[in-house]
DNA sequence: GTCTATAGGTTGATAGAC
DNA sequence: GTCTATCAACCTATAGAC
């Protein structure tokens, strides 16, 4: 058996998926043309259309690229012994992943048809912030079983704000171009365990 | 002194701003086009140049109108004299601007230049989410200085927890195309009310 | 202020050689 | 698989009449 599986990398492909997405973040999808995209791969227009049959398969690939780091969503491992620092370590995931996934999510929405196209992909696969909640939350219920964070509370609810957080912490400055009114996330994060620590 | 300042409503550039925002939200922004636009509007493509000098002028019309609802997210009235009421209320505002102003934002993100110019306006206007966040804070500290909500808590805090799930709950079914894991309002608020109970 | 007609520029996509 | 050259379509913007 062949080490790769599939078309042996010649470089090009890459390249211009690469080069497609560093177009998107810099000057916008409605900006994004192939030609630009051609330039700084350092290939032709023509070996774009050969790879990806025309503009919205192009950027159709490069979604499906991003997006898939959204299976990461799910199965974090658990950091320490420290509940802080375990969902310290799930934020982070999730922070990850937000970064760059944002930005193709919102780029998305600028055309109707690649909004379809991205909605089919995220739901066809069951990708969504509720991967990032159930996970969160499947450590949580554990926790409170334990006795470590107050009973009164749907775990869900607590993991749900973290993921809110991240989201919030990812897409305002993405959005609003200032990070203004939301706290540090050591601030947040003192806050939640000290609203989901067992009341007496 | 005459009744309406400014320009007589001759209807034509209402209708321009109106269809614009309308195509905007159906096809998004790069299938936006100046004719389509005036078809809609019921206008020739003259009058949209004569009123707006060029598309980013129009498109730029319309995003400072629809994010001009923020403004009044600082200054939501009390509505009652139950906590969770009067937070639902806010919540309702904040929930009105984003189904409309979200769109904007996100499809600013389509063009650097536009993003530049919306950010510019924001920020010139001092508008985002820091100013719900500071609205509410402001009537939760009241509470908690009344013994309302427990004194351990930054008011601050939870005034973001709530504009958070407020942005969570409008962005995510626009990004994501539904809404799984997010829980329902009531579910959110009726949990948010145990975690600021006072404790004993 | 609004229209019609049209110019001018850009862009996605194809054809065919290598 | 990659390139060059080119086309055809589309869209913004302008000019000038009403």
């Amino acid at each position: 058996m062949k080490k790769t599986r599939g078309r042996p990398p010649s470089g090009g492909r890459e390249e211009i998926l690469k080069a497609t997405l560093d177009v998107l973040r810099e000057r916008g999808i409605a900006r994004l043309t192939t030609r630009e995209v051609a330039e700084r791969a350092g290939v032709s227009e023509g070996s774009i259309f050969y790879h990806f049959v025309d503009r919205p398969g192009l950027l159709k690939a490069v979604f499906e690229n991003s997006l898939d780091g959204m299976k990461n969503l799910t199965s974090a491992a658990y950091a320490s012994n420290d509940i802080r620092t375990t969902l310290n370590t799930f934020a982070k995931v999730i922070a990850d992943f937000l970064d760059s996934g944002l930005d193709v999510l919102i780029a998305a929405q600028a055309d109707a048809e690649l909004r379809g196209v991205v909605v089919d992909f995220l739901v066809g696969n069951d990708y969504g912030p509720h991967r990032g909640i159930a996970g969160i939350g499947h450590y949580l219920a554990e926790q409170q079983a334990a006795g470590v964070i107050r009973s009164d509370i749907d775990p869900k609810i607590i993991s749900y704000l973290i993921v809110s957080d991240a989201f919030q912490r990812a897409a305002q400055p993405k959005l609003f171009g200032q990070r203004k009114g939301v706290p540090g996330q050591d601030a947040f994060f003192t806050a939640l365990m000290t609203l989901i620590a067992p009341v007496d």
